[in-house]
DNA sequence: TAATCATATAACCAATTAGCTAATAGGTGA
DNA sequence: TCACCTATTAGCTAATTGGTTATATGATTA
Protein backbone atom coordinates (compact mmCIF):
# COMPACT_ATOMS: atom_id res chain seq x y z
CA UNK A 1 0.00 0.00 0.00
CA UNK A 2 2.44 2.64 -0.92
CA UNK A 3 2.25 5.61 -2.68
CA UNK A 4 4.68 7.07 -5.49
CA UNK A 5 3.81 9.93 -3.41
CA UNK A 6 5.50 8.71 -0.20
CA UNK A 7 8.47 6.47 -2.38
CA UNK A 8 9.41 9.26 -3.53
CA UNK A 9 9.80 11.57 -0.77
CA UNK A 10 11.51 8.87 1.12
CA UNK A 11 14.20 8.76 -1.72
CA UNK A 12 14.82 12.52 -1.72
CA UNK A 13 16.78 12.19 1.31
CA UNK A 14 20.77 11.14 0.28
CA UNK A 15 20.87 9.64 3.65
CA UNK A 16 17.54 6.99 3.26
CA UNK A 17 19.12 6.35 -0.14
CA UNK A 18 22.34 5.65 1.34
CA UNK A 19 20.47 3.28 4.43
CA UNK A 20 18.52 1.30 1.67
CA UNK A 21 21.96 0.70 -0.16
CA UNK A 22 23.48 -0.01 2.91
CA UNK A 23 20.21 -2.39 3.79
CA UNK A 24 21.07 -3.87 0.30
CA UNK A 25 23.68 -6.07 1.64
CA UNK A 26 21.12 -7.79 4.30
CA UNK A 27 18.93 -7.26 7.09
CA UNK A 28 20.87 -4.79 10.36
CA UNK A 29 19.71 -4.17 13.32
CA UNK A 30 18.61 -0.31 13.95
CA UNK A 31 21.87 0.01 16.27
CA UNK A 32 24.36 -1.30 13.11
CA UNK A 33 22.59 0.93 10.86
CA UNK A 34 22.89 4.18 13.03
CA UNK A 35 26.96 3.15 13.55
CA UNK A 36 27.65 3.20 10.53
CA UNK A 37 26.02 7.13 9.86
CA UNK A 38 27.47 10.42 11.16
CA UNK A 39 24.09 11.19 12.87
CA UNK A 40 22.18 10.22 16.46
CA UNK A 41 20.70 7.02 16.29
CA UNK A 42 17.18 8.87 16.99
CA UNK A 43 17.76 10.53 13.76
CA UNK A 44 18.17 7.18 12.07
CA UNK A 45 15.38 5.54 13.79
CA UNK A 46 13.36 8.66 12.05
CA UNK A 47 14.40 7.90 8.46
CA UNK A 48 13.69 4.67 8.83
CA UNK A 49 10.26 4.72 10.08
CA UNK A 50 10.13 7.34 6.85
CA UNK A 51 11.71 4.21 4.59
CA UNK A 52 9.10 2.06 6.22
CA UNK A 53 6.07 4.21 5.44
CA UNK A 54 7.05 4.22 1.85
CA UNK A 55 6.94 0.29 2.24
CA UNK A 56 10.70 0.51 1.06
CA UNK A 57 12.01 -1.55 4.09
CA UNK A 58 10.60 -4.45 6.57
CA UNK A 59 10.81 -4.36 10.52
CA UNK A 60 10.84 -7.31 12.53
CA UNK A 61 11.41 -6.77 16.27
CA UNK A 62 13.81 -9.76 17.67
CA UNK A 63 14.29 -9.88 21.24
CA UNK A 64 15.68 -6.44 22.19
CA UNK A 65 16.57 -5.58 18.45
CA UNK A 66 14.75 -4.64 15.62
CA UNK A 67 15.78 -5.82 12.38
CA UNK A 68 15.22 -3.61 9.33
CA UNK A 69 15.31 -5.07 5.97
CA UNK A 70 14.90 -3.81 1.98
CA UNK A 71 11.62 -4.44 -0.24
CA UNK A 72 13.53 -4.23 -3.12
CA UNK A 73 10.59 -5.50 -5.04
CA UNK A 74 8.24 -2.66 -3.99
CA UNK A 75 11.19 0.27 -4.86
CA UNK A 76 11.64 -1.20 -8.45
CA UNK A 77 7.89 -1.67 -9.42
CA UNK A 78 7.86 2.18 -8.03
CA UNK A 79 10.80 3.44 -10.21
CA UNK A 80 9.82 0.89 -13.08
CA UNK A 81 6.48 2.40 -12.70
CA UNK A 82 7.00 5.55 -13.04
CA UNK A 83 9.48 5.58 -15.68
CA UNK A 84 6.63 3.89 -17.86
CA UNK A 85 4.23 6.57 -16.86
CA UNK A 86 7.14 9.30 -17.96
CA UNK A 87 9.35 8.24 -20.29
CA UNK A 88 8.50 7.75 -23.97
CA UNK A 89 8.32 4.14 -23.97
CA UNK A 90 11.04 2.94 -26.67
CA UNK A 91 13.57 5.71 -24.82
CA UNK A 92 13.29 5.03 -21.62
CA UNK A 93 13.05 1.18 -21.94
CA UNK A 94 16.33 1.41 -23.85
CA UNK A 95 18.04 2.85 -21.12
CA UNK A 96 17.06 0.14 -18.71
CA UNK A 97 18.64 -2.50 -20.87
CA UNK A 98 22.07 -0.74 -21.17
CA UNK A 99 22.02 -0.46 -17.28
CA UNK A 100 20.66 -4.18 -17.03
CA UNK A 101 23.28 -5.21 -19.60
CA UNK A 102 25.16 -8.48 -18.65
CA UNK A 103 23.26 -8.75 -15.43
CA UNK A 104 21.35 -11.62 -14.30
CA UNK B 1 26.56 16.45 -15.04
CA UNK B 2 23.31 15.62 -13.45
CA UNK B 3 23.60 14.63 -9.65
CA UNK B 4 21.68 11.83 -8.49
CA UNK B 5 20.93 14.09 -5.48
CA UNK B 6 19.69 16.50 -7.49
CA UNK B 7 16.72 13.80 -9.87
CA UNK B 8 15.86 12.58 -6.71
CA UNK B 9 15.31 15.80 -4.92
CA UNK B 10 13.45 17.12 -8.22
CA UNK B 11 11.20 13.75 -8.25
CA UNK B 12 10.31 14.08 -4.69
CA UNK B 13 7.62 17.08 -5.31
CA UNK B 14 4.74 15.52 -6.92
CA UNK B 15 3.77 18.25 -8.96
CA UNK B 16 7.55 18.05 -10.95
CA UNK B 17 6.63 14.32 -11.58
CA UNK B 18 3.33 15.33 -12.77
CA UNK B 19 5.23 18.31 -14.92
CA UNK B 20 7.65 15.62 -16.24
CA UNK B 21 4.90 13.08 -17.03
CA UNK B 22 3.03 16.36 -19.04
CA UNK B 23 6.34 16.50 -20.68
CA UNK B 24 6.55 13.33 -22.16
CA UNK B 25 4.04 13.50 -24.79
CA UNK B 26 5.99 16.55 -26.48
CA UNK B 27 7.91 19.35 -25.91
CA UNK B 28 5.50 22.70 -24.45
CA UNK B 29 6.37 25.87 -24.01
CA UNK B 30 6.64 27.14 -20.21
CA UNK B 31 3.45 29.16 -20.53
CA UNK B 32 1.24 26.71 -22.04
CA UNK B 33 2.66 24.22 -19.14
CA UNK B 34 1.67 26.86 -16.07
CA UNK B 35 -1.75 26.60 -17.20
CA UNK B 36 -2.31 22.98 -16.69
CA UNK B 37 -1.38 23.21 -13.78
CA UNK B 38 -3.41 25.02 -10.57
CA UNK B 39 -0.55 27.58 -9.91
CA UNK B 40 0.89 30.98 -10.25
CA UNK B 41 2.87 30.91 -13.59
CA UNK B 42 6.29 31.87 -10.97
CA UNK B 43 5.68 28.63 -9.41
CA UNK B 44 5.79 26.59 -12.48
CA UNK B 45 8.99 28.65 -13.80
CA UNK B 46 10.46 27.63 -10.68
CA UNK B 47 9.60 23.41 -10.57
CA UNK B 48 10.71 23.83 -14.52
CA UNK B 49 14.30 25.40 -13.20
CA UNK B 50 14.85 22.87 -11.14
CA UNK B 51 13.79 20.00 -13.35
CA UNK B 52 16.22 21.84 -15.38
CA UNK B 53 18.72 22.00 -12.97
CA UNK B 54 18.71 18.23 -12.47
CA UNK B 55 19.23 18.08 -16.36
CA UNK B 56 15.45 16.02 -16.51
CA UNK B 57 14.29 18.49 -19.02
CA UNK B 58 16.25 20.97 -21.50
CA UNK B 59 15.10 24.71 -22.60
CA UNK B 60 15.11 26.58 -25.74
CA UNK B 61 13.98 29.91 -26.40
CA UNK B 62 12.08 30.36 -29.20
CA UNK B 63 10.95 34.13 -30.27
CA UNK B 64 9.14 34.92 -27.25
CA UNK B 65 8.47 31.67 -25.97
CA UNK B 66 11.02 29.20 -23.89
CA UNK B 67 10.27 26.24 -24.88
CA UNK B 68 10.61 22.78 -22.31
CA UNK B 69 11.38 19.17 -22.84
CA UNK B 70 11.82 15.91 -21.45
CA UNK B 71 15.39 14.48 -20.94
CA UNK B 72 14.17 11.12 -20.92
CA UNK B 73 17.67 9.22 -20.96
CA UNK B 74 19.08 10.79 -17.99
CA UNK B 75 15.93 10.07 -16.09
CA UNK B 76 15.79 6.55 -16.98
CA UNK B 77 20.01 6.30 -16.90
CA UNK B 78 20.00 7.47 -12.89
CA UNK B 79 17.26 5.66 -12.19
CA UNK B 80 17.99 2.82 -13.53
CA UNK B 81 21.82 3.07 -11.89
CA UNK B 82 20.15 3.60 -8.90
CA UNK B 83 18.29 0.35 -8.72
CA UNK B 84 21.54 -1.35 -9.63
CA UNK B 85 23.44 0.06 -6.83
CA UNK B 86 20.44 -0.44 -3.91
CA UNK B 87 18.61 -3.88 -5.16
CA UNK B 88 19.65 -7.15 -4.96
CA UNK B 89 20.63 -7.56 -8.92
CA UNK B 90 18.36 -10.71 -9.51
CA UNK B 91 15.01 -9.34 -8.02
CA UNK B 92 15.43 -5.86 -9.00
CA UNK B 93 15.88 -6.42 -12.57
CA UNK B 94 12.58 -9.33 -12.19
CA UNK B 95 10.80 -6.01 -11.23
CA UNK B 96 11.76 -3.78 -13.83
CA UNK B 97 11.11 -6.73 -16.15
CA UNK B 98 8.11 -7.68 -15.23
CA UNK B 99 6.73 -3.35 -15.81
CA UNK B 100 8.08 -3.55 -19.44
CA UNK B 101 6.11 -6.51 -20.48
CA UNK B 102 4.80 -6.36 -24.01
CA UNK B 103 6.39 -2.82 -24.51
CA UNK B 104 8.79 -1.88 -27.02
C1' DT C 1 10.32 54.42 -29.03
C1' DA C 2 6.43 52.65 -26.60
C1' DA C 3 3.20 49.07 -25.76
C1' DT C 4 2.52 44.41 -25.02
C1' DC C 5 3.21 39.57 -24.41
C1' DA C 6 5.99 35.61 -22.30
C1' DT C 7 9.13 34.26 -18.64
C1' DA C 8 12.05 34.73 -14.90
C1' DT C 9 13.57 36.71 -10.54
C1' DA C 10 12.92 38.99 -5.92
C1' DA C 11 10.95 39.35 -1.59
C1' DC C 12 8.23 37.35 1.40
C1' DC C 13 5.45 33.78 4.24
C1' DA C 14 3.66 29.27 6.12
C1' DA C 15 4.58 24.65 6.44
C1' DT C 16 7.83 20.97 6.43
C1' DT C 17 12.22 18.66 7.19
C1' DA C 18 16.38 17.04 9.32
C1' DG C 19 19.00 17.26 12.90
C1' DC C 20 19.82 17.49 18.13
C1' DT C 21 19.12 16.10 23.34
C1' DA C 22 16.16 14.28 26.80
C1' DA C 23 12.66 11.25 28.05
C1' DT C 24 10.05 7.00 27.34
C1' DA C 25 9.03 2.16 26.10
C1' DG C 26 10.25 -2.70 25.31
C1' DG C 27 13.09 -6.73 26.40
C1' DT C 28 16.70 -9.49 29.05
C1' DG C 29 18.66 -11.37 32.91
C1' DA C 30 20.70 -11.01 37.83
C1' DT D 1 12.17 -5.84 41.06
C1' DC D 2 16.22 -3.50 39.39
C1' DA D 3 19.77 -2.51 36.28
C1' DC D 4 20.90 -2.43 31.75
C1' DC D 5 20.61 -2.45 26.81
C1' DT D 6 18.03 -1.24 22.44
C1' DA D 7 15.02 1.55 20.01
C1' DT D 8 11.38 5.01 19.54
C1' DT D 9 8.97 9.30 20.70
C1' DA D 10 8.78 14.22 22.27
C1' DG D 11 10.13 18.75 22.05
C1' DC D 12 13.02 21.98 20.24
C1' DT D 13 15.65 24.74 16.46
C1' DA D 14 17.65 26.00 11.99
C1' DA D 15 17.29 25.39 7.31
C1' DT D 16 14.58 24.25 3.29
C1' DT D 17 10.46 24.04 0.42
C1' DG D 18 6.52 25.46 -2.14
C1' DG D 19 3.62 28.75 -2.73
C1' DT D 20 2.21 33.86 -3.13
C1' DT D 21 2.42 38.87 -5.39
C1' DA D 22 5.21 42.42 -7.36
C1' DT D 23 8.94 43.58 -10.29
C1' DA D 24 12.28 42.93 -13.94
C1' DT D 25 14.00 41.07 -18.38
C1' DG D 26 13.57 39.81 -23.24
C1' DA D 27 11.25 39.67 -27.66
C1' DT D 28 7.83 41.35 -30.83
C1' DT D 29 5.21 44.70 -33.13
C1' DA D 30 2.94 49.20 -33.87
Amino acid sequence: MSSPDKVFEALASTTRRRILAYLSEGPLAAGAIAKRFDMSQPAVSKHLSILEAADLVWKRREGQFVNYGMNADNLGGVLAGFLQEVCPPSRALKAERRAEKGED
